[in-house]
DNA sequence: AATCCGGGGGG
DNA sequence: CCCCCAGGATT
């Protein structure tokens, strides 16, 4: 027990005063390690106070709309999140009478509830014996005991989740758990740890054999797909022409603007934007370019330009997701970050 | 097994 | 510029 008893005595020297370990209930775990999901810390603080604010208890979420729970979620990216809380936060009242679930079996089978979030909320609400792994536990144990196989491998996963639970220290699931996080986060960290305090230096396999910076493994990630958007920006009065984006794309159920994506921005491409534009509009529909901006996402990078969009003929029935709104609806309406800033910065 | 899903901070 | 972050769902 010697690599757990460090960890823990590490941890309660050093952790972070965090407002989500002064609690047990399930609720407010769920909500902050949602919200903490491929997020840092300091990024999810002010959207956990937001939620809990806005929400002190599970039925006030399940009562709220998708939009209001979009709306708060704009901004921290992985929308699903959103989504999938509020379909959970539903069930949850349906069919748990309200009472958020503390077992792993229950919470594993809730939308955006994986096997790390499962064990996280099960063993920080009931103490139930389950081991967390996360990105910092992958580093933590790959550096530990020098294990190279690929974190993001499907023997990997199995590998370190194996070992993971083979160290959980039962006496305090909740307790181990919590340290090796808070080690991996803050001094096990991904760049340059300073190994020269760490109470692991000892035994560290990578350290002793200078691969700290070589681990853990992983695969390499796909390329970045470049894409288009030509949007097209048309206001009259105090309303704007807005669409809500739909499923089977990024951002779904966000709102941005009428969307042209064509292949580039060369001549030749822009000639097919203005073709299509007015096939779409009508033949005496004119743009005039606005602004261009770089929209970097996981998988993608998108290339934004804003047209203003004048002389058109608007059709409702062929394009039915389009809509008029006023500016003070669309504060209301949760939308992309690279259209929240076009906007804030025009208008 | 591979790909998709955001946005921001730090080296 | 590149990497990572209290990962999960979908194909």
């Amino acid at each position: 027990m010697i690599f757990q008893n460090k960890l823990i005595t590490w941890y309660l020297i050093h952790k972070r005063d965090l407002p989500w370990r002064h609690t047990n209930d399930a609720y407010v775990i769920w909500l902050s390690e949602i919200i903490l999901q491929q997020t840092r810390v300091e990024q999810g603080l002010p959207y956990f106070n937001k939620f809990l604010e806005n929400f002190p208890t599970v039925t006030d979420f399940a009562a709220a709309s998708e939009a209001k729970v979009l709306k708060l979620w704009q901004g921290l990216g992985y929308y699903s999140r959103g989504r999938n809380m509020h379909n959970t936060a539903q069930i949850v009242v349906n069919n748990y009478n309200g009472i958020f679930p503390t077992l792993h079996d229950d919470l594993i089978k809730l939308k955006g509830i994986g096997e790390y979030t499962a064990a996280a909320i099960s063993s920080f609400s009931s103490g139930e014996a389950r081991a967390v792994v996360d990105g910092n536990v992958f580093r933590v144990l790959a550096r530990y005991y020098g294990i190279d196989t690929p974190i993001n491998s499907p023997e990997g996963k199995k590998q370190f989740f194996k070992l993971a639970n083979e160290l959980l220290y039962t006496e305090d699931p909740a307790l181990y758990n919590q340290a090796i996080m808070e080690f991996g986060a803050i001094q096990c960290k991904p760049k340059s740890p300073d190994c020269s305090i760490c109470p692991l230096n000892i035994e560290c396999y990578a350290l002793k054999n200078n691969a700290v910076g070589q681990l853990p493994v992983k695969l390499a990630k796909a390329e970045k797909k470049h894409r288009y958007f030509n949007y097209l920006v048309s206001t009259v009065d105090d309303k704007i022409l807005v669409r809500e984006r739909q499923a089977g794309d990024i951002w779904q159920h966000l709102y941005d603007f009428p969307c042209i994506e064509t292949t580039g921005f060369s001549t030749e491409e822009d000639e097919t934007l203005e073709f299509t534009v007015k096939s779409n509009f009508g033949g005496e529909t004119e743009i005039t370019f606005i602004s261009y901006k770089k929209h970097v996402l996981t998988h993608q990078i998108i290339h934004v330009r804003f047209f203003a969009l004048k002389n058109y003929i608007f059709n409702f029935n062929k394009q039915k997701e389009l809509n008029w709104v006023s500016f003070n609806t669309l504060d209301e309406l949760p939308q992309p970050n690279v259209i929240r800033n076009f906007i804030e910065e025009n208008f």
